[in-house]
DNA sequence: AAGAAACCTGATTCAGTTGTCATATTGTGA
DNA sequence: TCACAATATGACAACTGAATCAGGTTTCTT
Protein backbone atom coordinates (compact mmCIF):
# COMPACT_ATOMS: atom_id res chain seq x y z
CA UNK A 1 0.00 0.00 0.00
CA UNK A 2 3.05 2.70 0.89
CA UNK A 3 6.00 0.77 -1.25
CA UNK A 4 7.71 4.48 -1.28
CA UNK A 5 7.33 4.83 -4.86
CA UNK A 6 3.95 4.58 -5.08
CA UNK A 7 2.80 7.80 -2.84
CA UNK A 8 4.72 10.61 -4.84
CA UNK A 9 2.61 11.54 -7.17
CA UNK A 10 3.62 11.93 -11.28
CA UNK A 11 4.98 14.88 -12.10
CA UNK A 12 2.70 17.69 -13.28
CA UNK A 13 2.05 18.10 -17.33
CA UNK A 14 4.72 20.09 -19.07
CA UNK A 15 2.69 20.60 -22.06
CA UNK A 16 -0.42 21.57 -23.35
CA UNK A 17 -1.08 18.21 -24.72
CA UNK A 18 -0.05 16.93 -20.97
CA UNK A 19 -2.61 18.99 -19.49
CA UNK A 20 -5.79 18.67 -21.79
CA UNK A 21 -5.05 14.49 -21.16
CA UNK A 22 -5.11 15.08 -17.70
CA UNK A 23 -8.24 17.22 -17.90
CA UNK A 24 -10.03 14.30 -19.61
CA UNK A 25 -9.03 11.90 -17.48
CA UNK A 26 -10.50 13.86 -14.31
CA UNK A 27 -13.70 14.90 -15.85
CA UNK A 28 -14.00 10.66 -17.22
CA UNK A 29 -12.93 10.10 -13.55
CA UNK A 30 -16.17 12.43 -12.54
CA UNK A 31 -18.40 10.40 -14.92
CA UNK A 32 -17.69 7.21 -14.15
CA UNK A 33 -17.53 7.50 -10.09
CA UNK A 34 -20.68 9.71 -10.37
CA UNK A 35 -22.71 6.77 -12.21
CA UNK A 36 -20.90 3.56 -11.20
CA UNK A 37 -19.37 4.71 -7.66
CA UNK A 38 -15.40 4.71 -6.96
CA UNK A 39 -15.46 0.75 -6.16
CA UNK A 40 -17.48 -0.50 -8.46
CA UNK A 41 -15.64 1.76 -11.37
CA UNK A 42 -12.47 0.05 -12.60
CA UNK A 43 -8.84 2.02 -13.95
CA UNK A 44 -10.26 0.61 -17.30
CA UNK A 45 -13.98 2.15 -16.93
CA UNK A 46 -12.30 5.55 -16.35
CA UNK A 47 -9.47 5.21 -18.77
CA UNK A 48 -12.12 3.88 -21.39
CA UNK A 49 -14.12 6.55 -21.15
CA UNK A 50 -11.78 9.13 -21.70
CA UNK A 51 -10.17 7.57 -24.49
CA UNK A 52 -6.96 6.74 -23.63
CA UNK A 53 -4.72 3.69 -22.51
CA UNK A 54 -4.75 1.98 -19.14
CA UNK A 55 -0.95 3.26 -18.45
CA UNK A 56 -1.88 6.86 -19.60
CA UNK A 57 -3.49 7.44 -16.04
CA UNK A 58 -0.50 6.89 -13.90
CA UNK A 59 1.44 9.28 -15.75
CA UNK A 60 -0.38 11.96 -13.93
CA UNK A 61 -1.83 10.31 -10.90
CA UNK A 62 -0.36 7.54 -8.74
CA UNK A 63 -3.34 5.62 -8.70
CA UNK A 64 -7.25 5.38 -8.01
CA UNK A 65 -7.17 7.51 -4.69
CA UNK A 66 -5.81 10.53 -5.87
CA UNK A 67 -8.04 10.63 -8.62
CA UNK A 68 -10.99 10.80 -6.22
CA UNK A 69 -8.88 13.68 -3.36
CA UNK A 70 -8.43 15.70 -6.65
CA UNK A 71 -12.01 15.44 -7.44
CA UNK A 72 -12.91 16.59 -3.97
CA UNK A 73 -10.46 19.52 -3.83
CA UNK A 74 -12.34 20.84 -7.17
CA UNK A 75 -15.61 20.21 -5.23
CA UNK A 76 -14.25 22.32 -2.75
CA UNK A 77 -13.72 25.27 -4.81
CA UNK A 78 -16.23 25.04 -7.05
CA UNK A 79 -18.59 24.74 -4.52
CA UNK A 80 -17.33 27.50 -2.40
CA UNK A 81 -16.95 30.07 -5.09
CA UNK A 82 -20.78 29.28 -6.09
CA UNK A 83 -22.09 29.81 -2.82
CA UNK A 84 -20.00 33.15 -2.51
CA UNK A 85 -21.02 34.38 -4.94
CA UNK A 86 -24.47 33.36 -4.87
CA UNK A 87 -24.60 35.57 -1.28
CA UNK A 88 -23.71 38.42 -2.85
CA UNK A 89 -25.81 41.49 -2.05
CA UNK A 90 -27.33 39.85 0.39
CA UNK A 91 -29.74 42.24 2.78
CA UNK A 92 -28.52 40.12 6.07
CA UNK A 93 -27.75 36.63 7.15
CA UNK A 94 -30.83 35.40 6.77
CA UNK A 95 -31.11 36.32 3.01
CA UNK A 96 -27.67 34.89 3.06
CA UNK A 97 -28.76 31.46 4.36
CA UNK A 98 -31.76 31.53 1.61
CA UNK A 99 -29.74 32.26 -1.42
CA UNK A 100 -26.81 29.98 -0.38
CA UNK A 101 -29.36 27.35 0.19
CA UNK A 102 -30.57 27.69 -3.22
CA UNK A 103 -27.44 28.14 -4.78
CA UNK A 104 -26.22 25.02 -3.09
CA UNK A 105 -29.15 22.87 -4.30
CA UNK A 106 -29.03 23.99 -8.03
CA UNK A 107 -24.98 23.05 -7.73
CA UNK A 108 -25.81 19.74 -6.07
CA UNK A 109 -28.34 19.58 -9.13
CA UNK A 110 -26.16 20.70 -11.92
CA UNK A 111 -22.84 18.21 -10.46
CA UNK A 112 -24.80 15.03 -9.41
CA UNK A 113 -20.95 13.14 -9.99
CA UNK A 114 -19.23 15.53 -7.73
CA UNK A 115 -21.45 15.69 -4.67
CA UNK A 116 -21.93 11.75 -4.81
CA UNK A 117 -17.87 11.75 -5.07
CA UNK A 118 -17.28 13.24 -2.09
CA UNK A 119 -20.06 11.83 -0.11
CA UNK A 120 -18.35 8.58 -1.14
CA UNK A 121 -14.68 9.87 0.03
CA UNK A 122 -15.72 9.75 3.45
CA UNK A 123 -15.26 6.10 3.36
CA UNK A 124 -12.55 6.47 1.28
CA UNK A 125 -9.94 8.75 2.49
CA UNK A 126 -12.04 10.23 5.76
CA UNK A 127 -9.25 13.08 6.20
CA UNK A 128 -10.02 14.60 2.71
CA UNK A 129 -13.83 14.37 3.89
CA UNK A 130 -12.96 16.02 7.12
CA UNK A 131 -10.96 18.85 5.69
CA UNK A 132 -13.60 19.77 3.15
CA UNK A 133 -16.04 20.04 5.64
CA UNK A 134 -14.21 21.91 8.46
CA UNK A 135 -13.16 24.48 6.05
CA UNK A 136 -16.35 25.05 5.05
CA UNK A 137 -17.31 25.34 8.60
CA UNK A 138 -14.66 27.55 9.68
CA UNK A 139 -16.12 30.09 6.82
CA UNK A 140 -19.44 29.32 7.90
CA UNK A 141 -18.40 29.91 11.51
CA UNK A 142 -17.39 33.72 10.84
CA UNK A 143 -20.28 34.33 8.58
CA UNK A 144 -22.37 33.48 11.85
CA UNK A 145 -20.42 35.22 14.18
CA UNK A 146 -20.36 38.44 11.97
CA UNK A 147 -24.20 38.21 11.78
CA UNK A 148 -24.08 37.68 15.40
CA UNK A 149 -22.31 40.79 16.26
CA UNK A 150 -24.77 42.90 14.03
CA UNK A 151 -27.70 41.96 15.86
CA UNK A 152 -28.97 39.64 12.66
CA UNK A 153 -28.54 36.72 14.62
CA UNK A 154 -29.05 34.97 17.95
CA UNK A 155 -25.96 34.73 19.72
CA UNK A 156 -25.57 30.90 20.40
CA UNK A 157 -22.86 28.05 19.82
CA UNK A 158 -21.84 28.69 16.49
CA UNK A 159 -19.88 25.31 15.93
CA UNK A 160 -22.58 23.72 16.74
CA UNK A 161 -25.19 25.71 14.47
CA UNK A 162 -22.61 25.08 12.16
CA UNK A 163 -22.81 21.41 12.07
CA UNK A 164 -26.62 21.31 12.19
CA UNK A 165 -26.62 23.35 9.39
CA UNK A 166 -24.29 21.71 7.04
CA UNK A 167 -26.45 18.70 8.27
CA UNK A 168 -29.17 20.19 6.77
CA UNK A 169 -28.23 21.27 3.24
CA UNK A 170 -26.48 17.95 3.07
CA UNK A 171 -29.97 16.24 3.26
CA UNK A 172 -31.49 18.75 1.51
CA UNK A 173 -29.72 18.43 -1.59
CA UNK A 174 -29.78 14.41 -1.24
CA UNK A 175 -33.54 14.30 -1.02
CA UNK A 176 -34.81 17.62 -3.07
CA UNK A 177 -32.13 17.37 -5.72
CA UNK A 178 -30.36 14.30 -6.20
CA UNK A 179 -33.08 11.58 -5.73
CA UNK A 180 -36.21 13.38 -6.55
CA UNK A 181 -36.61 16.93 -7.85
CA UNK A 182 -40.61 16.38 -6.51
CA UNK A 183 -40.78 19.37 -4.46
CA UNK A 184 -39.33 22.73 -6.39
CA UNK A 185 -36.46 24.54 -4.60
CA UNK A 186 -38.40 27.69 -4.06
CA UNK A 187 -40.87 25.18 -2.04
CA UNK A 188 -37.75 24.19 0.14
CA UNK A 189 -36.00 27.26 0.69
CA UNK A 190 -39.47 28.99 1.90
CA UNK A 191 -39.42 25.83 4.56
CA UNK A 192 -36.34 26.65 6.09
CA UNK A 193 -36.06 30.34 5.90
CA UNK A 194 -39.22 29.73 8.64
CA UNK A 195 -37.44 27.74 10.51
CA UNK A 196 -34.76 30.39 10.99
CA UNK A 197 -36.95 33.28 11.14
CA UNK A 198 -39.70 31.38 13.28
CA UNK A 199 -38.32 28.26 14.53
CA UNK A 200 -40.20 25.54 14.89
CA UNK A 201 -42.76 26.44 17.65
CA UNK A 202 -45.69 28.25 17.87
CA UNK A 203 -45.47 30.09 20.90
CA UNK A 204 -43.22 33.23 20.50
CA UNK A 205 -39.68 33.93 21.30
CA UNK A 206 -38.51 33.94 24.73
CA UNK A 207 -36.59 36.72 24.35
CA UNK A 208 -37.15 39.93 21.44
CA UNK B 1 -22.80 -10.96 -9.95
CA UNK B 2 -26.64 -13.01 -10.25
CA UNK B 3 -25.51 -16.07 -11.34
CA UNK B 4 -28.88 -17.68 -10.56
CA UNK B 5 -28.02 -19.62 -7.45
CA UNK B 6 -26.29 -16.23 -6.68
CA UNK B 7 -29.07 -14.38 -5.25
CA UNK B 8 -31.09 -16.60 -3.51
CA UNK B 9 -30.79 -16.32 0.18
CA UNK B 10 -29.36 -19.81 2.39
CA UNK B 11 -31.95 -20.75 4.20
CA UNK B 12 -32.22 -20.07 7.79
CA UNK B 13 -31.20 -21.90 10.27
CA UNK B 14 -33.04 -25.01 11.96
CA UNK B 15 -31.30 -25.29 15.38
CA UNK B 16 -30.47 -23.26 18.04
CA UNK B 17 -26.68 -23.77 17.10
CA UNK B 18 -27.33 -22.35 13.98
CA UNK B 19 -28.97 -19.23 14.94
CA UNK B 20 -25.87 -18.58 17.18
CA UNK B 21 -23.31 -19.09 14.40
CA UNK B 22 -25.38 -16.51 12.21
CA UNK B 23 -25.72 -14.26 15.07
CA UNK B 24 -21.62 -14.53 15.68
CA UNK B 25 -21.26 -13.83 11.92
CA UNK B 26 -23.27 -10.96 11.87
CA UNK B 27 -21.93 -9.62 14.65
CA UNK B 28 -18.38 -9.59 13.54
CA UNK B 29 -19.49 -8.42 10.61
CA UNK B 30 -20.52 -5.18 12.43
CA UNK B 31 -17.11 -4.57 14.22
CA UNK B 32 -15.24 -5.48 10.62
CA UNK B 33 -17.61 -3.48 8.81
CA UNK B 34 -17.18 -0.43 11.48
CA UNK B 35 -12.98 -0.73 11.73
CA UNK B 36 -12.29 -1.59 8.46
CA UNK B 37 -14.89 -0.41 6.31
CA UNK B 38 -17.11 -2.14 4.01
CA UNK B 39 -14.93 -2.60 0.93
CA UNK B 40 -11.72 -3.19 2.91
CA UNK B 41 -12.84 -5.92 4.99
CA UNK B 42 -12.56 -9.47 3.64
CA UNK B 43 -14.98 -12.16 4.21
CA UNK B 44 -11.58 -13.43 5.74
CA UNK B 45 -11.74 -11.30 7.76
CA UNK B 46 -15.03 -11.27 8.70
CA UNK B 47 -15.10 -15.71 9.66
CA UNK B 48 -11.65 -14.99 11.66
CA UNK B 49 -13.29 -12.41 13.78
CA UNK B 50 -16.24 -14.50 14.00
CA UNK B 51 -14.16 -18.39 14.54
CA UNK B 52 -15.70 -19.90 12.07
CA UNK B 53 -14.44 -20.88 8.65
CA UNK B 54 -15.13 -19.19 5.35
CA UNK B 55 -17.80 -22.22 4.18
CA UNK B 56 -19.87 -21.32 7.00
CA UNK B 57 -20.56 -18.08 6.09
CA UNK B 58 -22.18 -18.84 3.08
CA UNK B 59 -24.76 -21.13 5.09
CA UNK B 60 -26.13 -18.57 6.23
CA UNK B 61 -25.56 -15.36 3.44
CA UNK B 62 -25.34 -15.24 0.26
CA UNK B 63 -22.54 -12.90 0.40
CA UNK B 64 -20.93 -9.72 1.46
CA UNK B 65 -23.90 -7.91 0.07
CA UNK B 66 -26.60 -9.42 2.03
CA UNK B 67 -24.76 -9.25 5.36
CA UNK B 68 -25.01 -5.02 4.74
CA UNK B 69 -28.20 -5.32 4.16
CA UNK B 70 -29.23 -7.31 7.20
CA UNK B 71 -27.13 -4.89 9.33
CA UNK B 72 -29.13 -2.18 7.81
CA UNK B 73 -32.15 -3.32 8.84
CA UNK B 74 -31.16 -4.48 12.43
CA UNK B 75 -30.15 -0.67 12.76
CA UNK B 76 -33.30 0.59 11.80
CA UNK B 77 -35.30 -1.71 14.47
CA UNK B 78 -32.92 -0.73 17.02
CA UNK B 79 -32.58 2.96 16.53
CA UNK B 80 -36.35 3.81 15.89
CA UNK B 81 -36.84 1.48 19.30
CA UNK B 82 -34.24 3.21 21.42
CA UNK B 83 -35.64 6.56 19.70
CA UNK B 84 -39.16 5.64 20.54
CA UNK B 85 -38.31 4.53 24.23
CA UNK B 86 -36.59 8.08 25.15
CA UNK B 87 -39.18 10.28 24.04
CA UNK B 88 -41.80 8.59 25.83
CA UNK B 89 -43.27 11.05 28.26
CA UNK B 90 -42.04 14.10 26.97
CA UNK B 91 -44.28 16.78 27.18
CA UNK B 92 -44.69 18.48 23.71
CA UNK B 93 -43.06 17.60 20.82
CA UNK B 94 -40.40 20.39 21.06
CA UNK B 95 -39.37 18.54 24.58
CA UNK B 96 -39.94 15.23 22.22
CA UNK B 97 -37.37 16.92 20.07
CA UNK B 98 -34.34 17.07 22.56
CA UNK B 99 -35.14 13.47 24.04
CA UNK B 100 -34.77 12.31 20.57
CA UNK B 101 -31.48 14.28 19.80
CA UNK B 102 -29.87 13.22 22.61
CA UNK B 103 -30.72 9.78 22.61
CA UNK B 104 -29.76 9.66 18.68
CA UNK B 105 -26.28 11.26 19.79
CA UNK B 106 -25.99 8.04 22.48
CA UNK B 107 -26.99 5.68 20.14
CA UNK B 108 -24.57 6.98 17.73
CA UNK B 109 -21.95 6.80 20.29
CA UNK B 110 -22.83 3.45 21.91
CA UNK B 111 -22.71 2.07 18.33
CA UNK B 112 -20.21 4.01 16.01
CA UNK B 113 -19.94 0.63 13.93
CA UNK B 114 -23.46 -0.03 13.24
CA UNK B 115 -23.52 3.78 12.46
CA UNK B 116 -21.08 4.09 10.25
CA UNK B 117 -22.23 0.77 8.38
CA UNK B 118 -25.68 2.13 7.19
CA UNK B 119 -23.93 5.26 6.07
CA UNK B 120 -21.79 3.28 3.57
CA UNK B 121 -24.17 1.47 2.81
CA UNK B 122 -25.51 4.55 0.86
CA UNK B 123 -23.11 3.70 -2.18
CA UNK B 124 -23.45 -0.36 -1.34
CA UNK B 125 -27.11 -0.96 -1.97
CA UNK B 126 -28.81 2.75 -2.46
CA UNK B 127 -32.57 0.94 -2.08
CA UNK B 128 -31.98 -0.21 1.39
CA UNK B 129 -30.77 3.17 2.47
CA UNK B 130 -33.39 4.92 0.80
CA UNK B 131 -35.45 2.53 2.66
CA UNK B 132 -34.01 3.48 6.22
CA UNK B 133 -34.90 6.93 5.69
CA UNK B 134 -37.87 6.94 3.87
CA UNK B 135 -39.12 4.48 7.34
CA UNK B 136 -37.81 6.75 9.75
CA UNK B 137 -39.24 10.33 8.04
CA UNK B 138 -42.58 8.58 7.18
CA UNK B 139 -42.64 8.20 11.60
CA UNK B 140 -41.32 11.40 11.96
CA UNK B 141 -43.66 13.50 9.61
CA UNK B 142 -46.75 11.57 11.60
CA UNK B 143 -45.62 13.14 15.12
CA UNK B 144 -45.15 16.18 13.25
CA UNK B 145 -48.53 16.70 11.65
CA UNK B 146 -49.94 15.79 15.50
CA UNK B 147 -47.94 18.18 17.27
CA UNK B 148 -49.23 20.97 14.83
CA UNK B 149 -52.42 19.72 15.16
CA UNK B 150 -52.25 19.96 18.98
CA UNK B 151 -50.87 23.88 18.26
CA UNK B 152 -47.03 23.10 19.28
CA UNK B 153 -45.68 23.76 16.01
CA UNK B 154 -46.64 26.36 13.43
CA UNK B 155 -47.31 24.91 10.26
CA UNK B 156 -45.27 23.98 7.59
CA UNK B 157 -44.24 21.70 5.15
CA UNK B 158 -43.18 18.38 7.05
CA UNK B 159 -41.90 16.45 4.62
CA UNK B 160 -39.10 19.13 3.77
CA UNK B 161 -38.98 20.08 7.69
CA UNK B 162 -38.04 16.16 8.20
CA UNK B 163 -35.49 15.73 5.84
CA UNK B 164 -33.77 18.86 7.33
CA UNK B 165 -33.87 17.52 10.81
CA UNK B 166 -32.69 14.21 10.15
CA UNK B 167 -30.09 16.24 8.19
CA UNK B 168 -29.32 17.90 11.22
CA UNK B 169 -28.70 14.74 13.03
CA UNK B 170 -27.01 12.95 10.89
CA UNK B 171 -23.84 15.74 11.19
CA UNK B 172 -24.47 16.53 14.68
CA UNK B 173 -23.72 12.75 15.39
CA UNK B 174 -21.22 12.33 12.59
CA UNK B 175 -19.14 15.19 14.45
CA UNK B 176 -19.98 15.42 18.02
CA UNK B 177 -21.02 11.36 18.56
CA UNK B 178 -18.88 9.66 16.37
CA UNK B 179 -15.68 12.28 15.23
CA UNK B 180 -14.56 14.15 18.89
CA UNK B 181 -16.77 14.35 22.15
CA UNK B 182 -15.34 17.78 22.25
CA UNK B 183 -18.89 19.15 23.15
CA UNK B 184 -21.08 17.61 25.73
CA UNK B 185 -24.43 16.54 24.39
CA UNK B 186 -26.32 19.07 26.69
CA UNK B 187 -24.66 21.98 24.66
CA UNK B 188 -25.48 20.08 21.41
CA UNK B 189 -28.89 19.55 22.31
CA UNK B 190 -29.53 23.07 24.18
CA UNK B 191 -27.91 24.86 20.77
CA UNK B 192 -30.53 23.03 18.55
CA UNK B 193 -33.72 23.36 21.01
CA UNK B 194 -32.81 27.37 20.81
CA UNK B 195 -32.82 26.86 17.08
CA UNK B 196 -36.07 24.90 17.25
CA UNK B 197 -37.97 27.31 20.33
CA UNK B 198 -36.71 30.85 18.65
CA UNK B 199 -35.29 30.30 15.23
CA UNK B 200 -32.00 31.75 14.12
CA UNK B 201 -32.96 35.19 13.82
CA UNK B 202 -32.77 38.04 16.74
CA UNK B 203 -35.70 39.71 15.69
CA UNK B 204 -39.26 38.33 16.59
CA UNK B 205 -42.09 35.69 14.75
CA UNK B 206 -44.23 36.97 12.05
CA UNK B 207 -46.90 35.87 14.19
CA UNK B 208 -47.43 35.01 17.47
C1' DA C 1 15.05 17.42 -40.96
C1' DA C 2 17.26 15.47 -37.01
C1' DG C 3 17.19 14.90 -32.32
C1' DA C 4 15.22 15.13 -27.87
C1' DA C 5 11.66 15.34 -24.68
C1' DA C 6 7.15 14.59 -23.55
C1' DC C 7 3.49 11.73 -24.15
C1' DC C 8 0.94 7.47 -24.83
C1' DT C 9 0.14 2.34 -25.37
C1' DG C 10 -2.02 -2.10 -23.73
C1' DA C 11 -0.81 -6.95 -22.98
C1' DT C 12 0.85 -8.80 -19.02
C1' DT C 13 1.79 -9.52 -14.25
C1' DC C 14 0.47 -10.38 -9.71
C1' DA C 15 -1.54 -9.77 -5.22
C1' DG C 16 -5.62 -10.42 -3.44
C1' DT C 17 -10.56 -11.85 -3.41
C1' DT C 18 -14.77 -14.54 -3.50
C1' DG C 19 -17.43 -18.56 -3.55
C1' DT C 20 -17.30 -23.90 -3.94
C1' DC C 21 -17.45 -28.53 -2.48
C1' DA C 22 -16.03 -32.94 -0.83
C1' DT C 23 -15.51 -34.19 3.57
C1' DA C 24 -15.82 -34.12 8.70
C1' DT C 25 -18.25 -33.17 12.89
C1' DT C 26 -22.12 -32.52 15.90
C1' DG C 27 -26.58 -33.25 17.83
C1' DT C 28 -31.08 -35.56 18.03
C1' DG C 29 -35.01 -38.65 17.78
C1' DA C 30 -36.33 -43.47 17.56
C1' DT D 1 -26.95 -47.20 19.94
C1' DC D 2 -27.71 -46.14 15.24
C1' DA D 3 -29.15 -43.30 11.41
C1' DC D 4 -29.51 -39.05 9.42
C1' DA D 5 -29.97 -34.19 9.10
C1' DA D 6 -28.01 -29.99 10.19
C1' DT D 7 -23.94 -27.68 10.71
C1' DA D 8 -19.11 -26.71 9.92
C1' DT D 9 -14.57 -27.10 7.60
C1' DG D 10 -10.69 -25.16 4.76
C1' DA D 11 -8.00 -25.93 0.74
C1' DC D 12 -8.40 -24.20 -3.62
C1' DA D 13 -10.25 -23.02 -8.39
C1' DA D 14 -11.66 -19.17 -10.67
C1' DC D 15 -11.69 -14.58 -10.98
C1' DT D 16 -10.79 -9.53 -10.43
C1' DG D 17 -8.66 -5.31 -11.19
C1' DA D 18 -4.70 -2.31 -10.08
C1' DA D 19 -0.27 -1.29 -11.60
C1' DT D 20 3.81 -2.01 -14.69
C1' DC D 21 7.08 -1.26 -18.40
C1' DA D 22 9.37 -1.84 -22.72
C1' DG D 23 8.61 0.17 -26.58
C1' DG D 24 5.93 3.25 -29.97
C1' DT D 25 4.15 8.03 -31.33
C1' DT D 26 3.62 13.00 -31.28
C1' DT D 27 5.32 17.61 -30.67
C1' DC D 28 8.78 21.00 -30.12
C1' DT D 29 13.33 23.15 -30.89
C1' DT D 30 17.10 24.39 -33.46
Amino acid sequence: MSSAAKDIAPSAPKTARGARTRARILKAAEDTFGTLGYHRAGISDITRAAGVAQGTLYCYFSGKEEILRELVRDMGHKVRAHLAASVIGARDRLQAEELGLRAFLEYVSANPSLYRVLQEAQFVDEAIFREYYEAFGKGYMRMLADATRKGEVRPGNDEIRVWALMGMSNFLGLRFALWDQDRSFDEVVATISDLFRNGLALDGKEKA
